[in-house]
DNA sequence: ACCTATTCATAAGA
DNA sequence: TTCTTATGAATAGGT
């Protein structure tokens, strides 16, 4: 579309991928809600950039309740391949499950650590520095405002203080003069 | 896009809808496809027909990882009410205990991607910019440490097809000498 | 499933 | 980023 073919490969300038991206990027969101409503059908559609931005699409903006969707046929799949004597009951099959997620959990964390690398491919290790770089760059925004804040916090706080001590200052002047009226200072 | 334009509702017509819905999942599924290959970017496409019939596309056919890294992202709300029925015995405290580990785990998580950043104290802040800062500078070597091993990898390779090459071009030389030993060249 | 008239999406350029 | 426009793609309505 547009003018001249396109090659189905990524595409190497920089410049022309992020703006292809963000234009198909679009397109592709709408053409997903146009489905959704025009066929009833529901949809869920994430999709990170090379930097790892995140856009998302799902009908009636209810991501989770579609994943959990997706989760119970992907596990229903999984169940028809790998199921030999796990009849025990749903417990059995939600715990595994759970066991796994917190596994994967954790394995992650490590990683966010800057642990257990070795087993991370070159790519995967260009994304998760990218992440932590934006990570990063968050926090010491967050600590800035905090300590902004702060600072100007204790700069109110001074000139009240400094208001309340030029009010007392008078008072005792005032009290001074009322009861030495004639004193020297 | 076709005779006459459409209007963003609902498709009474059911045999309409059904058409309309096939030719546009195709659709859909190829520029999801594609803005994964020209653009560098990671796509996971749910699709359940109204039917509930479900097609999906995932960039390098991995739709739990992309799945699991938006859950990153995502804000955690799956609190299944498990407390209704204490009675299930240990299953149920079993359960509650590790999907209370797991949304620790996701609550740390999103700190470490420099989200949800608001109910930290500023010192929580400065220790986890230092963790940042440290796997950081880990995940930074050992990328280094790759490339430079992808690197010398590729050199000796290299020379390996060098010398290969000239033990190639020394029996060409020869064979051509005994077969041609008066030929010019 | 295949066929087109149309509308849509978008690559390139500004 | 946004707009414009030429052009290739997608597709609605038929067959």
């Amino acid at each position: 579309m547009g003018r001249g073919r396109v090659q189905l490969k990524r595409i190497e300038n920089k410049i022309n991928r992020q703006v292809t991206f963000s234009k198909r990027r679009g397109g592709l969101l709408k053409k997903a809600h146009e489905i959704s409503v025009l066929c009833d059908a529901e949809v869920a559609l994430i999709v990170f950039s090379h930097k790892g931005k995140l856009f998302e699409y799902a009908t009636d903006s209810c991501m989770e309740k579609i994943l959990e969707r997706h989760e119970r046929y992907a596990y229903a799949e999984r169940q028809l391949v790998a199921n030999d004597s796990e009849t025990q009951g749903n417990w059995t099959i939600e715990y595994t499950r759970l066991k796994a997620k917190i596994d994967l959990l954790q394995r992650n964390y490590r990683h966010y650590m800057g642990e257990d690398l070795a087993s991370m491919s070159l790519k995967e290790l260009q994304s998760l520095e990218q992440q932590l770089d934006t990570s990063l760059k968050n926090i010491r925004n967050r600590r800035n405002d905090l300590m902004y804040e702060s600072i100007s916090e204790l700069q109110k706080k001074e000139k009240r203080i400094q208001e309340q001590n030029s009010i007392l200052a008078k008072k005792v002047t005032k009290i001074c003069l009322y009861n030495f009226p004639f004193s020297p200072t």
